[in-house]
DNA sequence: CCGTATCCCAGATGATACTG
DNA sequence: CAGTATCATCTGGGATACGG
């Protein structure tokens, strides 16, 4: 798979595979949130790096802005259908890694010592 | 999920989402390769970025190596059963990016036209 | 064949301050 | 509230050459 350098799957798949863009991605799979929310939801990330990947996300047509023109302004992020496809791949990668991630640790210890 | 910045699920996540790293797990999923198999299956990976990737994943307890000491030398990558239920996942989202990457890419034309 | 050793860089990320 | 602007940083990755 993916045997060009710069074939459509490994740059979406680059992407997808950024510091954030699946953690972003798993946050909305519950439901939509608003800008702070997600912020809030994502310990570590700035607001810069949210709103280009959240941009980036819009642009590749899996995640919805919508805007309500009120006083303040509010928007909030939703997944799109495809964007909830990936989410759900996205979501069982995270979980197993955040289940087996203690074994991988004592693994790394392991190794650690005997080397 | 990975409610501390640096808690071991989202450093485990930083390695496998990192450029090679599912790549390489994904390649080795169907069974084991040697280096330079390896190396001609991810075009355009370096030695060098490939052997520490190798290296990590070793540590991790994802990946078996296993070396014949012949003259010259062979090396064997394998996955070990955990690197076995970590390459599933990276699979199920691998192959979805595969299958899905050129409607993203029609979604952002047609983003970049309406914009 | 299977790597390691150097040196180097772009591009992703971060901190801070500011605006409609 | 929801961003942008600007500048600084940092590290994963690349090129090349060499070694067991």
């Amino acid at each position: 798979m993916f045997h060009s350098e710069d074939c459509p799957g490994r740059v979406l798949y680059r992407h997808v595979a950024s510091r954030w863009a699946g953690l972003i991605v798993l946050q909305l799979w519950p439901g939509p949130l608003r800008f702070h929310r997600l912020r809030d939801a994502l310990p570590g990330i700035s607001e810069k790096v949210l709103a280009q990947n959240l941009r980036e996300l819009v642009r590749d047509g899996l995640v919805d802005r919508e805007v309500e023109p009120t006083r303040p302004p509010q928007v909030t992020y939703s997944l799109t259908p495809l964007g909830g496809e990936l989410a759900a791949r996205v979501h069982g990668l995270l979980t197993w890694v955040g289940d087996h991630a203690p074994e991988v640790l004592a693994a790394r210890e392991r190794h650690d010592r005997a080397s």
